[in-house]
DNA sequence: CTTCTCATCGTACCGTCGTAATATGACACG
DNA sequence: CGTGTCATATTACGACGGTACGATGAGAAG
């Protein structure tokens, strides 16, 4: 009894682990079901016995993606200097290869405009994802700058994933990189001085 | 024979502003053909006599919105002192009023996502349309801070974009509230020093 | 060996979307 | 007053989406 049990645990792992990569990639509309299955080696039929509709899949693989992403962002800190540890993220975040590598990055480029427009139901799961990074980044930045830890965190959540979605969104054009550069550069300076306000 | 090419006309301008609308409310694929025709009093039918295909019509849709948008942002800045209207135009953008007027707000959040995933035929006039904007907001921006204007003008409209998207997928809980917060302080402070490097 | 269970498959239903072809009816012109 | 033009309406087609249901076949149980 148990290999059947064993079996379908692998089965939803795979189809998780596919709507991840087609959710980051194409966003919700876009991470169809049969090509989700399609992705994990299964086809459209069995997929009702896993998940009890795309909704559910999709908040799972929202809070699947988001929690890998988080746990990549913010590894091995501690080989850096306490002072960088903010900048550090904000690089990872903000290059290139984060930018290209679709499959594997941070999923909010795909869903939040959709969450916005067309898929208020996955709000919440979005909203508790955001805290999460926000609060993860706090612990990393000055706390004697002009605005608390807590401001600037979201602050610069929000860059990071505007940069990021600017990036894609123009990726292949000249644009793309120089939207990368300006929000490290923008970012870095208000990590470090915690943008205090000037005169 | 006027009456008809002047009906005609009427009738192209009232199916774009259906457009308009309904492509900040509701993206790129949430702006349906059907729906798009209904809010401008007509039938589908019609729809091909005054556009080659939906996505000639978004991308007139999208200049269009983008168009209005940076006139409504950078109005009456004159009245402004100089020193604060890089400022004013960021605390515009990011207001709740803002956040809550899909209907006549900017049309970045809807399109941009859908734009690096699901849409990449609209990357050009969308890379336009961040170009003309970062420009536009570059000319109110200090020249003696440690950030060129222009990746600073690019900086502050990804942080602009990234907050005013979160907002509206997180509009709801209070955590929407704080990142519009949280972005300003950011941005106000990055506008007036030119996001100085610390030390 | 037989029977039952259950993960997965094949397939179909129903709605929706972009697009196109045809119909209609109002206005301009002779 | 009749005729042709053209903007718009009606309707249909084909593709595709989420969802559900019966079939299948491999393994567990006796």
């Amino acid at each position: 009894m148990t290999a059947k049990a064993e079996q379908k645990e692998r089965s939803h792992e795979t189809i998780l682990e596919s709507a991840a990569r087609l959710l980051r990639e194409k966003g919700i509309a876009g991470a169809r079901v049969a090509d989700v299955m399609k992705g994990a080696g299964l086809t459209v039929g069995g997929f009702y016995a896993h998940f009890d509709s795309k909704d559910a899949l999709i908040d799972e693989a929202l809070r699947r993606t988001s929690g890998e992403m988080r746990q990549r962002l913010f590894a091995r800190l501690e080989d850096k200097p306490e002072g960088d540890r903010a900048e550090v993220v904000l690089k990872r975040y903000l290059s290139a290869a984060h930018r290209d590598d679709f499959a594997r990055g941070c999923p909010l480029p795909a869903v939040v405009g959709e969450v916005g427009t067309t898929a208020r139901e996955h709000g919440d799961v979005l909203g508790a994802q955001v805290n999460a990074m926000s609060s993860e980044l706090e612990a990393y930045l000055p706390t004697n700058g002009g605005v608390s830890p807590r401001y600037l965190a979201l602050g610069l959540v929000a860059l990071m994933y505007g940069g990021l979605s600017l990036a894609r969104a123009l990726r292949g054009s000249p644009l793309s990189d120089d939207v990368l550069k300006a929000c490290r550069a923008l970012g870095s300076a208000a990590a470090r001085d915690g943008a205090k306000p000037v005169t």
